[in-house]
DNA sequence: CCTTGACCTGGAGCCGGCTCCAACCCCTGG
DNA sequence: CCAGGGGTTGGAGCCGGCTCCAGGTCAAGG
């Protein structure tokens, strides 16, 4: 355990990310990582702080959808130094949009099962009482097919 | 094409849906529809409105991550008629937490990345000025790395 | 009559993102 | 000395959700 100066085995590093071992080196063969995972000996990888706070990093963008390219790309640009800042910021705000829309989404199919939750909770209080509680979810009709 | 008395090609309900002819029959065989469909001479499927509002329905619910096995125990509910109302509303309201965790989940993602938007816009604009713009996005350090 | 286009079927293929396997290495403690 | 635990590798497998293919049926129009 190379716990000496802060390096950090593969398992520690899982640990602290929320990632599998089995994911980390799969990011790694992916080139999602800033740099050269450096090596103990006998093979063994050794990771800095730095390096678990860029997977953190990672988590999030997969966790808000960025497919594995985008945050390779990413990646790539970090890890170029700087220069390219224009580079990441465009990413970033492309990806912000795409974060938005799924935020937009998400809240639009809300209504509708926040919809659907009050009429099954109307049919089950009051016998199955009154006869659609109007409120079209956002544009579109109510559609109250199932 | 068999338009008259509101029934609707495969071509028609995709167009309708947005779903692909492809995902249709897909979803079919996959036991999402609350009823068989109807054929038409010559074994072609012919759709009613109903059809289509459920699917809009199904969209939805893909579109916000509900699997189709939970899509199909939905469907089979429906498709059994009254009676199994509070099975419909748990599984709705299981539905909607899950929606919840996500729209939370992004929303933090959402902080990250507008606060790494924020810094790179600095960098280009102000030469590359003011030391981190002080917020770290909710919880947890801002974890500068990239 | 023949083409075109929309539809049918069963089954195969694809893609993203892991997840696991076999076989091996190495360090530590008992 | 040897067992166990945690590493290493390349490559295979899996899962969800489509997506497509080959080969066929049918109806309408030129």
């Amino acid at each position: 355990m190379p716990s000496d100066t802060d390096g950090l085995s593969i398992g520690q590093v899982a640990e602290r990310t929320g990632l599998s071992v089995h994911t980390l080196r799969f990011y790694e063969r992916e080139g999602l990582l800033t740099r050269p995972v450096r090596r103990a000996a006998g093979g063994r990888r050794v990771y800095a702080e730095q390096d678990v706070e860029w997977l953190r990093v990672c988590v999030i963008l997969r966790a808000s959808g960025m497919p594995l390219p985008a945050i390779r790309e990413y990646a790539r640009l970090s890890a170029e130094g700087p220069g390219n800042e224009s580079g990441r910021l465009e990413l970033l705000r492309r990806h912000r949009e795409t974060v938005n829309a799924q935020l937009e989404l998400l809240g639009r199919s809300l209504d509708l099962i926040e919809f659907k939750v009050r009429v099954y909770e109307d049919i089950l209080d009051h016998g199955h009482g009154c006869a659609l509680p109007a409120e079209p979810p956002r544009q579109e009709s109510p559609a109250p097919a199932g």
